[in-house]
DNA sequence: TAAAAATACTCCATAGGTATTTTAT
DNA sequence: ATAAAATACCTATGGAGTATTTTTA
C-alpha cells in the first residue's frame, strides 16, 4: 500500500468521479484508474463501485475512506512536528516573482511554505525578471522566479517549469475560429511584448521563434505587467504569445489557443545568487521542485540543474 | 513522504546500525542511507546522528518514530480491516511445498496470508515437485510451489524466485579452502542428486548444467528429502547442487559455497491447474509475488509469466 | 450514442544494485 | 587500521503519459 494510491482513492471518493478527480491530482485518468485498481486488488474488495454515470463508495470503501483520511492527516501531522522541532522556522525571506507565477507554482508553494514555516516572515514582491535581477544584487530579495532564459554574473538560474506557449487573441479575430495556430499563421501579426529590459528570456524566445519561419517581430505595443498585456489583447491592439498556465487569466474579449511549434515554450525559474547559501531559500526551491513534481508533472523541466543541495 | 521512508527509518531506529537495518529490510546498504538522507531533508531536520561506530536518534528523530509507528501500525490496520470487509475470508486452502521454500518465500508469505485472512484455513503439505503434480491433478492440493522448470498438461507454471545456486560440500573437503567453484571444479565429483521423479526441474537442470563442461554426472545416491541430501553430503558420500536459499540451512559438516555460472540458477516457481479460478489461490499468489518483489528483489523472476490476474 | 472508465503502449524518473570513497575511532 | 556510512554510477521497475477501446445508462 502507497500513500500515493491513499491520497487518490480519497480524491475519486470526494468527487465521486475519476475525471475530475484526475484532474484535481494533477495526473491524467488513467493512471488514476490504475492505482486504484491496485489498491482494490491488494486488499481484495472492492471500494468504489463504477459505472458510466456514477461512482459511488462501497460498505468496504467507506470504512477504508476514513481510515485513509486519518492515515494522510497523521503523515501531515508528523512532518510538521519533526519541521517545527527543526531549527530555522523563523526569520524572514523575500522572494520576487513575474505576475504569472501566481497562475501555477506560486499559490501552491506559498501556501505549503506558510504551513511549514509559519515562524518565517514572507516578503513577497511582484517584479519583472530583469527588476528581479537588479533586487537581487541590491539584496533586496533572496530568491526570484523569473522567465528563463536569462543569465547574469553571479546569478544562479534553475529551471522549474517548461510550459508550452499559447496565444491570447482578441474575441473576434479572424483566427478565433482555428482550435491550434501555426508559427506562420501568427507572424504577421502585430504583437503586444513584455519590455526586453524587463523580460529578456521571453522576448528572446520570441524573436528566436519567429525567426524559425524568416519572420521579425512586429511590435505593436509594449508593456509592463501581464493585466496590461491582456488588456491591449482585447482591445484589439495585437496578439500576445504568453506560457500557457497565463490562460488562466480570463478576460472578456480574449481567447486562448495553442500554438503547435516544438520550440515554443516558456520556462518558469528560480535565480539565486550564486555565493550565498540561506537555508531558507533552500527550503523555499524544495518546495517550488516539489509542487513542480507534483502537480505539474508534465512541465516539469528537464531534470534542472542541481541548484546546490543544502 | 513516502511509507517507504518510514519504513526504513524505523528499521534503522530500531537496529541502530544501517547494515543491520538493510539486511532485516532485504536490501543493501546505501539505498537505505539515500532515503533515511532524503526523509531527512524533507523534513529539514537530522533524526538520526551517525559516526562509524553508533547511530543514536536525535531529539527530532524520537519524536518522528512514535508518529511512524503509528503510521505504520495505523496503514496495517486499515488494510486489515478492508480485507476482514471482503468477502472470502473463510475456507480452507491446500498448498503444496518443497522443502527449500521454507528458506524463503514460504515463512513471510505464509505470515502475512493469515494475518490478512484469518478465517482461511491453510492446509501445508511438504511435497517434491513431482508429487505435486499429482496432487493438483487429484485436488489434494488448489497450488504448489516447486522446482521449474516442469511441464505438464493443464496445468500452469509461473516463476516467483530465480536464485543463484550453490555447492554443499563436506567439510574438510579438498575444494573447501575456495570461496567460489566453477562447474570444471565440480563436474568430476559424485552428486547427491534428488530424484529425477520428484524433482524433474532441478534434474533436468544440474545435467544441462555439466553438459556445458562435456560432463555427465556422476550420482552418488539419490535422495528425497533436503535434510537426507544434506546428512548424506555431511557424511562425505557427495556434494550437492542447491538453491541459495537452501544455504540457510545450516549443519555441522556441511559447507557452502558459489557456483561461478552463468546458467546455474534455481528457480521457484507456483504451480496451479490452468482452469481452476480460485479466489484463495488468486491472492496466495499475490502475496508471494509481493513478497518475492519486496524481500527477495534480487531474485524475482524476470517478470513472470502475469498468470491469471483475478 | 455519448460520456466515462478501462486497456494498450511508450517513456522516463527514480529506487535499488555494485563498486568505491570518505569518515571517525 | 578498520568498520561503517556516504557517494558515484548504472540498471530496470513501474508510474504516468497519449491513444484507443470498452462499457452502460
Amino acid at each position: 500500500m502507497e500513500l500515493r494510491q491513499l491520497r487518490y482513492f480519497v480524491a475519486v471518493a470526494e468527487e465521486r468521479n475519476f475525471g475530475r478527480a484526475a484532474q484535481r491530482l494533477h495526473l491524467s485518468q488513467p493512471p488514476l484508474s490504475t492505482q486504484i485498481k491496485a489498491l482494490e486488488e491488494e486488499l481484495g474488495t472492492t471500494l468504489l463501485e463504477r459505472s458510466t454515470r456514477r461512482v459511488a463508495l462501497t460498505d468496504a470503501g467507506r470504512a477504508f475512506l476514513g481510515r485513509a483520511r486519518e492515515i494522510l492527516a497523521a503523515v501531515e501531522e508528523a512532518g510538521a512536528e519533526a519541521r517545527g522541532a527543526a531549527e530555522g522556522n523563523r526569520g524572514r525571506l523575500a522572494i520576487g516573482f513575474v505576475s504569472s507565477a501566481t497562475l501555477s507554482l506560486l499559490p501552491t508553494a506559498l501556501g505549503i511554505f506558510r504551513e511549514r514555516y509559519p515562524g518565517v516572515d514572507l516578503d513577497l514582491q511582484e517584479l519583472a525578471s530583469g527588476e528581479q535581477v537588479d533586487a537581487l544584487y541590491e539584496g533586496r530579495i533572496e530568491a526570484g522566479l523569473v522567465r528563463l532564459p536569462m543569465r547574469s554574473p553571479e546569478i544562479h538560474f534553475e529551471p522549474l517549469l517548461e510550459e508550452p506557449m499559447i496565444v491570447a487573441l482578441p474575441s473576434g479575430h479572424a483566427l478565433e475560429g482555428r482550435k491550434s495556430l501555426s508559427v506562420r499563421d501568427i507572424a504577421p501579426l502585430p504583437l503586444i511584448f513584455f519590455q526586453r529590459r524587463l523580460e529578456p528570456g521571453s522576448h528572446a524566445q520570441i524573436v528566436e521563434l519567429l525567426a524559425t519561419v524568416g519572420a521579425l517581430p512586429r511590435v505593436a505595443q509594449y508593456a509592463v505587467h501581464l493585466q496590461t498585456v491582456i488588456g491591449l489583447v482585447a482591445s484589439g491592439m495585437g496578439i500576445a504569445l504568453l506560457a500557457e498556465s497565463s490562460g488562466n487569466l480570463h478576460r472578456e474579449g480574449v481567447v486562448y489557443r495553442k500554438l503547435r511549434a516544438a520550440g515554443a515554450r516558456s520556462t518558469l525559474g528560480l535565480a539565486r545568487l550564486d555565493r550565498e547559501d540561506s537555508l531558507l531559500v533552500d527550503r523555499f526551491r524544495e518546495i517550488l521542485r516539489e509542487v513542480a513534481r507534483r502537480d505539474f508533472r508534465r512541465w516539469t523541466a528537464p531534470t534542472g540543474g542541481n541548484g546546490k543541495s543544502p
